[in-house]
DNA sequence: TTATGATTAAAACGAACGTATGAATCATAA
DNA sequence: TTATGATTCATACGTTCGTTTTAATCATAA
């Protein structure tokens, strides 16, 4: 009975992530869902109960497993940095390069979860709000005191906001990958598509470091910033 | 005959950005549309042909003028130059700067149109996506050729992907001004709206130059970064 | 082999969708 | 004042939506 049951959940689930990144949530109905899994219309009302509750399901798939690496990493290298402050370098890499690795895991949902969750964080639908509020609180909250303690000298605020940047330019990053091209028209020359990722990774990595340690900046006004 | 026909267009146009800013474009109905511009339903077909078109045309409203302020701006500056390289920090606050200042113009769409404007970039609708192309074909040209002159000594490959990493990252600090906070639930401490927004356009620009400039990235593999 | 609970299947539900129609209403020029 | 073209209006069309229902089919344990 078992088998059966696995088979027909993973292949909706397969078919939603695939759908719900193409043409998102609204755009996705359940007949093209389950014409693309090959199962009948109402396998999805059976096994999810309804189109919220598959998308919130497509999401937790792989959340659970992204969010937990990321805690694991993050207490490694606490662990190996003995209460000294971790290198921001370390922290990025373990968010974004945890993120940014899965592309390369077709078992963990590869590029398609990616850009779905990308293009995902820029169109909140309100019930999933809730839902990746209650899933990315904890370990936004563990990295986000990792950077305050790597970074005494920079502002609270500053880096909130910057982590708040790297998460867009990562977003991009991904979602636009293909997506970007049809805006700009842009060729990225001389690169097929399997060195493209590898590429990715350290590309944004530069960037997304630069942009964290970046000058700070001047406010024309006279309020100082706030400590 | 001219004055109600302005304000019906207008009236459209206004709840259309904010409608489609707020759901997306497959989350907003026509009856929502009509129904915020207190116009009868047929409205939208009989001014603009179809939903589509709207869609089209709430863009054009406020890309036509972005984009010729961009590139006034930059003739402006490669005017001043001489033939010289324009400084890369003023072609970043040409091109995004330019875009942050709208959201304080709110008969430029302010905000609104904004966070329109980022939501939308990671969800391209089919019919949209050749649309934007066109429209932003001409001014991505211009911006790309000037920061390769700006910028010799960067492969020109990793210039492209530093500007699409800006766009990104702009992208969410507009279209996740408040969709972030959801997200994180963090609190930008001690600073009310107004203020906000005045900081943001210098906080972009720090993060956006620190990682337009930033070391470049060291591929783990063979292959030396072509030319 | 038969009974039982889990799963799949086919069909239909009411609601909401984008669009089209034709009559009513308006502003303007003759 | 009347004729005309532009605009607004109420209404309905045909589809498609997410969901529900009821019956058929399956796998397993007694």
């Amino acid at each position: 009975m078992e088998n059966r049951t696995v088979d027909t959940r993973e292949r909706i689930l397969d078919a939603g992530e695939r759908l719900f990144m193409a043409h998102g949530y609204e755009g996705t109905s359940m007949r093209q869902i389950t014409s693309e899994a090959c199962v009948n219309l109402a396998a999805v009302n059976y096994h999810f109960g309804s189109k919220e509750s598959l998308m919130q399901e497509v999401f937790r798939r792989r959340l659970d497993w992204l969010n937990e690496e990321r805690m694991r990493v993050l207490d490694v290298l606490e662990a190996e940095a003995n209460g000294e402050p971790v290198k921001p370098s370390a922290i990025v890499d373990a968010f974004f390069g945890t993120l940014l690795r899965m592309a390369g895991d077709e078992n963990r949902g590869g590029m398609t979860f990616l850009r779905l969750l990308g293009r995902t964080l820029t169109e909140p639908s309100e019930f999933i709000r809730a839902f990746l509020a209650h899933e990315y609180k904890t370990v936004m909250d563990r990295y986000k005191e990792a950077l305050f303690k790597a970074l005494p000298e920079v502002p609270k605020a500053e880096i909130v906001w910057r982590f708040h940047f790297m998460l867009g330019a990562t977003s991009y990053a991904i979602a636009g990958t293909d997506a970007l091209r049809l805006v700009t028209d842009w060729q990225i020359e001389d690169e097929d598509s399997t060195d493209r990722l590898d590429r990715l990774v350290p590309r944004l990595m530069s960037f997304l470091l630069g942009g964290l340690r970046a000058q700070l900046p001047q406010f024309s006004d006279a309020a100082v910033d706030s400590k």
